[in-house]
DNA sequence: TCCTCCATCTCGGCT
DNA sequence: AGCCGAGGTGGAGGA
């Protein structure tokens, strides 16, 4: 891990093209020869980058460059797509590097697929005496988030999402219209569940008749572990 | 922009939890308040981070903290979601701030928005005879990216992407239908261009009696402008 | 390997 | 401010 501070000029060639002025900035070079250029502002994305696998070349400066300004010249090249970054370099304010070894990485928990285990866990949610049929039901067209059967021995089609948009509810719709063709299972009601259903979404699935269900995820996450928390 | 290379831990929760062992790591905190966490790989994407708006406090490491090994630790907060980024460091190698300023910012070239200019001034790669009728049409789901005439004066509707996939294919199919519900219109025919069309998207398509067009980027660009590129 | 879907997406445009 | 679509999307999981 390299880290640079410098003014530099950037110019990318790729899927687009685009280019940075001369400003001063922060260049992040990683051991697998990728770059990131950073501004002081802006969210984690760089103003540009090179992705991994990549190379950098460190040129002498052309006379055109050199009177351009620039102290030293790097070409950044990506290995497969032949992308390129030019980085011009005027004046450099710090370089240092530094042995960082290779990282743990990151640990998550929380997403769809929890959600999903924990409803599963908890099918009571949808409402007194649902039994849990399947998860992640497999049809022609992708897998049923779950499968339930309600108090009625009815099946129950649950789509589930994080958030809840229309095409979540397309996608439930597309679902139950397989469903219903099988007579073993037919009739079969939908129940679209999520942290949060826009508007939108509520409204589409509403009118087709499936029902909205609102998850609390910190609700259901307490209800799922009388363990406590790790951190 | 501060620049921090130091062994630490990183706990985040918001919406979802997460955290980061112990292990060394670049930490670099922003003017505004962000901070990134950058191991010696990856991709652009931090292991972990704070959006902006945040702020920083630093606080006293709790008993339980200092056993652990730690000997400053950092609360990084969304002022509006409550976000919350603990950083547990221990041993710092490296810090280092510097002044950057405020970034022009990323000049950009070669998207969809360009291609559809340059395809609206180029009509005629359609075909011979065509004539620019409207740029993003607006309907009721959405606009069209164009609206043309062919030789015959029969209506014919782009939509442009550049990478052509069956969703393109699918919104293209939706405006058609509800295009050819207006006899003013009726009958439109559908022209899917793209720089690169996925052969999923082209069966989809001519099966569905839509012509497709792959753009050539550089020959357009080389049409458009006889200025020579500024770099 | 390719393809598909998710994301603490980010980012821009528009209403 | 919210909504929607594109991205040099990146990243993960399944066929």
């Amino acid at each position: 891990m390299r880290l640079v501070v410098a003014t530099c000029t950037v110019q990318y060639t790729g899927r687009l093209t685009a280019h940075l002025p001369l400003a001063k900035r922060v260049l992040m070079l990683k051991g697998d020869g990728s770059i990131l250029v950073h501004s002081d502002g802006g969210s984690y994305k760089p103003l540009n980058w090179m992705s991994p696998p990549a190379s950098l070349e460190e040129c002498e400066p052309t006379e055109e460059q050199t009177d351009a300004g620039a102290s030293r010249v790097w070409k950044v090249t990506h290995k497969k797509t032949g992308d390129a970054l030019t980085v011009q370099l005027h004046e450099v304010e710090s370089d240092q590097s530094f042995e960082l070894g290779i990282d743990p990485g990151l640990v998550k928990d929380g997403v769809e697929s929890h959600l999903q285990e924990m409803l599963a866990d908890q099918i009571e949610t949808l409402g007194d005496g649902f039994r849990l049929w399947r998860r992640e039901y497999m049809t022609a067209i992708g897998p049923v988030d779950i499968l339930a059967q309600d108090s009625d021995g009815a099946t129950v089609a649950v789509e589930i999402k994080r958030r809840g948009g229309v095409d979540g509810v397309e996608q439930l719709t597309r679902y139950l219209e397989l469903l219903n063709r099988d007579p073993k299972l037919a009739p079969v009601s939908g129940v679209f569940a999520a942290q949060e259903i826009k508007p939108q979404a509520r409204t589409l699935a509403e009118d087709r008749g499936i029902r909205c269900l609102v998850l609390d995820y910190d609700e259901m996450r307490g209800v799922e572990s009388n363990v406590p928390r790790l951190f």
